[in-house]
DNA sequence: ACAAGATAGTCTGTAAAGCAGAACATCTAG
DNA sequence: CTAGATGTTCTGCTTTACAGACTATCTTGT
């Protein structure tokens, strides 16, 4: 029999904390958004370029591909994407930001980041880079020497590619 | 204006990635217990003493008041928990873990600790730990001096005290 | 001691959020 | 050319949890 742990030593109860706490100021900075916090990372995710059919966006954020359909039907409603047909598999839907997508992007991108900070407030400059690192190999599966190990990609959905 | 970041370098989607994951790694772990991953915390949180009316651990958790009864009802039908007048307080009642409860949870620490290994893998071990140092430190809003900095703590809940 | 307001817990209704499953179009492999 | 896989959308249903009201009890001020 081992030693109970504390709450607070309990990796998902820090976790979901604090994401609770980064959802929560997202909301208030993106607020009038269509899709919240979410719209936002659609807008990202199809800014990069890398990805940018409506499936690979949904697995890249989490999220069912038949949310994705209402998602975008908000923001191209609100004129920030437009759906335009995949040249190369007429089944796909290329997203791209329209120029007040990409505008508002930006935007909020600055007001995220200071946003972030404040919330990052109790740890030093260099402890907050580290943070943001270990969590972006994480959540990319991404070992400390760039391999890719892919732990967390596989428990998020056992039908993305590796 | 500023240039566009890219989603793997978004704070918020990496935490939502990693917590994601967590939680369905969790989830199979724990399966079986009422109240999935939750009801989880709240046997650690009813434990370790300190907080241990239902609404102290529901603002622990996160979770709405309203929640917690029906978490609660799930968990003591389960003969996990009890529900006990607070001596102090006659409003209030006071969460003990049963017999059969503290053993669950030693067992379920100890299976939740393999698997968040499992999830951490692509961090070295030294970085496991400074992840989930910093993380806690976030969580409970505690700055690298010990200051309660309680940044997290207010955006989870105005209503807290800090 | 008593009234007024705050707080702990419970209950009810309702709104939202998302998933399962089917439908349709298109791609890929044999 | 057929069979199965994949991208997107739509429908219906289940889960979920929040807002608000209600009861019991505590606290504070007079």
């Amino acid at each position: 029999m081992t030693t109970p742990q504390r709450v607070d030593a309990d990796l998902g109860w820090a976790l979901g904390r604090v994401t609770r706490a980064h959802l929560h100021t997202a909301q208030e900075v993106v607020s009038g958004l269509p899709g919240g916090p979410r719209g936002y990372q659609v807008l990202a995710a199809a800014n990069d370029g890398e990805v940018s059919t409506q499936l690979a966006i949904a697995r890249m954020l989490g999220v069912d591909r038949t949310v994705m359909t209402y998602l975008l039907d908000e923001l191209e409603g609100a004129g920030l994407v437009e759906r335009r047909p995949d040249p190369a598999d007429r089944r796909a839907r290329r997203i791209v930001l329209t120029a007040a997508g990409r505008e508002r992007l930006c935007e909020l991108d600055r007001r995220l980041r200071e946003a972030e900070e404040r919330l990052l407030a109790p740890l030093e400059p260099a402890e907050r880079d580290t943070l943001r690192e270990l969590l972006r190999r994480l959540a990319t599966g991404t070992g400390h020497d760039g391999a890719s190990a892919c732990r967390v990609a596989e428990e998020i959905s056992a039908a993305d590619g590796c």
